[in-house]
DNA sequence: CGGGCGATTGACGGTCATCAAGCTGTGTGG
DNA sequence: CCACACAGCTTGATGACCGTCAATCGCCCG
């Protein structure tokens, strides 16, 4: 079996050996209350491109995401999309107050996750101080990273945008492998486009500009920072 | 006294009688809780153009907004600005899992908080489930806005953004009072191009244009709808 | 070898930013 | 009461950045 690029490690089928335990909501629970999560939660696999679920949904699963990356976006009646974010393992996704979703997820490359039946979860999660806590902390963190994003999409170049999304993504990758000066990208450059507000063409020209002047290399699957430090400088601005 | 714009109604000096009691964080407590909970918090003014707090401030104070308009916003070093939303009396801000606010506050008019000590919160909350449900509940609201904000500064063109912000900002307002066609603007014009990631010269072009084109009249303090359902249809686009 | 998809490159144009006046309303002081 | 100043807003002229359209490339796979 070859072994995700986004893999943290072996996943099993329990919670017990969970590899991204530590990073997802499960690790606000101690082993009694694992065993009674385990039961109304259940591995599922989707493969590249599988829709996870759609932001008109009316069922509101929850997922946690233990392997593989999730694009999660808004569709405009146009087909105009925009990228909100990409999940990493340990990410919850699907927390919503409203009726529905109101994103869709998709898998980029094969992907694990968690499904969480939403009343078995509401009627777990009600009287469980450690989770709500847990939640509130992963709801935060990701509207912490909405409102950094905010300011690259309303205020950035595109130079900026593609250095600040090399940047922040391999700092994200570092949570949970070691860093190295290469930056996989098991995106398409349509998603990039779509998550920094340009389109393929600006992202492509750009990628190239950068390439041109020393700063990445443009490798199969994604770059390689040639000149960390320039890359920053060009994030920072 | 003369009434504010954004006030619900009178406001006393004490939760009991607080006019956004039923909008805000305290809404999930109950009298004997709402006793307790008044020791930690204090009501504070502000008047226009007052910072409440700083993205760099490493004191963190939560801040309930009992009356008034409050913009939250982040700087680059070079100056640029984008403001990542508009608060209205019930929001609650200051959330951060950080060390830092990671984003600034400033009164637009005067503005009355509750401002709730951090530490004496924590121990407040760490037990109390309804408490931690709502704060989830209403960090949860705050990422959904983020996410359709991201939509709009990422996909949406000058006259798109402008339309839907007239839309939003008078839904917003229509759940503290009633609606009406007129909808007032306590924001500059550099606000409002912040906002949405525009220049101020391009909100003010925009402006005149739907003017122009009898969908909206500009009047002192806001603009009035002349044609909602044009403005809604380029909102929906 | 050829089909097909994603990525790159080029030519061109539009939207919106920039720079610069001019306008409007409000407060101040003579 | 009017002149003046000032800040916020509007309007105009110009151009840059990035979007659009189109062709080509590179690579994988049948």
């Amino acid at each position: 079996m070859k072994t995700s690029l986004f893999a943290v490690g072996s996943n099993g089928q329990t919670c017990a050996d969970c590899a991204v335990r530590e990073f997802s909501v499960c690790s606000s629970l101690d082993e009694a209350e694992m065993h009674d999560f385990e039961q109304l939660s259940r591995r599922v696999h989707f493969s590249a491109c599988e829709r996870v679920f759609a932001q008109e949904d009316m069922s509101l699963p929850l997922f946690s995401l233990v392997d593989g990356v999730i694009r999660l976006y808004k569709l405009l009646p146009d087909g105009r999309r925009q990228i909100v974010g990409f999940a990493l393992p340990g990410d919850l996704l699907g927390m919503t107050t409203a009726d529905r979703h109101g994103v869709s997820a998709d898998a980029i490359g094969p992907v694990t996750v968690c499904r969480i039946a939403q009343v078995p979860f509401a009627r777990f999660s009600a009287d469980n101080l450690n989770l709500l806590r847990r939640i509130n902390e992963l709801v935060t963190r990701e509207l912490n990273r909405a409102r950094d994003h905010m300011v690259l999409l309303g205020r950035r170049s595109a130079e900026e945008k593609i250095a600040i999304f090399l940047v922040d993504w391999r700092a994200r990758l570092a949570e949970l492998r070691e860093t190295t000066d290469i930056v996989p990208l098991p995106m398409s450059r349509q998603d990039i486009a779509d998550y920094l507000g340009l389109t393929i063409e600006t992202v492509s020209r750009t990628f190239t500009k950068l390439e041109r002047d020393g700063v990445i290399d443009i490798i199969p699957g994604g770059v390689c920072l040639r000149n960390p430090a320039r890359v920053e400088a060009l994030a920072a601005a």
